[in-house]
DNA sequence: CTCGAAATGGACACGCTGTCCACTTCTCTT
DNA sequence: AAGAGAAGTGGACAGCGTGTCCATTTCGAG
């Protein structure tokens, strides 16, 4: 996408965002304001503006790259995860994929809470791209379980999956296979 | 609780709620500041903080009184919302129950989802004296529905309750009832 | 009516945002 | 290798919202 970038500015730009993944990890990522960032990363505000709107910007472009990995596993790896049947028995039922799911998103939470929580609360998470893909694949699964209105399905089995709810599971002591586990139960009930 | 109040006091404390009722119906909840409500409310910055420390205790203010309505259905009201068995017939079964506190539940958001999301979206629901009294009761009808672990269980079945989500259904077009169908669809299967 | 207590309101200091532009640094061209 | 124009930079600035503080006003009990 980018012709060219300039050797400052990309040196800039890398400088940006190592200091944003450290203050998002650091302490609450809803605190942390763009001048922290411009501090942090040693380059002035208008430099920081210059790429990013705002701090919600920057943890998404932190995101992206994570996301994408799991995105292309999804269209194109193994099953029960992606659409390949397992090298030997019978293919993935939709629970099956949507609890394998589950569990890759869990784990993609559990490694990167800080910076969705840095990626603003909220109405904002719908809008993403990367929402827009899940809410796909899982209305796909949905729809393939016989589900009577899978779009609005898609929406109900993501809303467990909102960052505010995962961080507050965990400080209440519900570890990541535990909360998995209960994801796994309702994608087999719900679509079993 | 409040011993006495004085008779301006009083009078403030009800011009501010009903200013600040009408600031959040009027247009984005999350913009609204409180120096607009101390303006709307013909009151000084200072009698406001005097007995809210923010815009979230206010919206919080104005749902308290409606959520107690429901809480009190679902404590001692006729069934299959409250426990008492219906006239005539069996009592009602869990997942009954479920798709009927879903319902009560989407009526109360589709009535004031602009208090909701004045309230702090994110983290700050789950503080709540509310919360906590929704997750008590659906783990009990979780837990009753030998579900393996009802308290995780909980959150995952109010998640699709959030003020965010509900907000965006809407806004895409579906309506409150196809939102109430899904639902109880996801209760039925999930507990039944 | 008087007096102490409760309540009020607006000025203040502070922190964050987003923009703007004079200056610096790069890279292409010859 | 040097010059020129484009791209990038950084920090000052104006604006806004917050939360506090306290001199003044208002209430209501006696």
């Amino acid at each position: 996408m980018p012709e060219k970038e300039r050797a400052d500015a990309a040196r800039n730009r890398a400088r940006v965002l190592a200091a944003a993944e450290e203050l998002f990890a650091a302490g609450d990522p809803g605190a942390v304001t763009m001048d922290d960032i411009a501090k942090a990363a040693g380059v002035g505000r208008g430099t920081l503006y210059r790429r990013y709107p705002d701090r919600a910007s920057i943890a998404q472009a932190l995101l992206d790259e994570h996301e994408r990995v799991i995105q292309e596993r999804i269209l194109r790896g193994p099953g029960p995860l992606g659409p390949e049947p397992a090298s030997s028995g019978p293919a993935a039922t939709p629970a099956e994929r949507l609890a394998a799911f589950y569990e890759a998103q869990v784990e993609l939470l559990e490694r990167h809470v800080h910076l969705y929580l840095g990626a603003e609360v909220g109405a904002a998470r719908y809008a993403t791209g990367a929402y827009a893909f899940w809410r796909q694949h899982v209305r796909l699964l949905a729809s393939a379980a016989g589900i009577a209105d899978p779009d609005t399905a898609a929406d109900l089995l993501l809303a467990p999956l909102a960052p505010d709810l995962y961080r507050r599971q965990r400080d209440i002591g519900v570890t990541p296979e535990r909360y998995v586990r209960a994801l796994s139960a309702l994608a087999g009930k719900y679509l079993g």
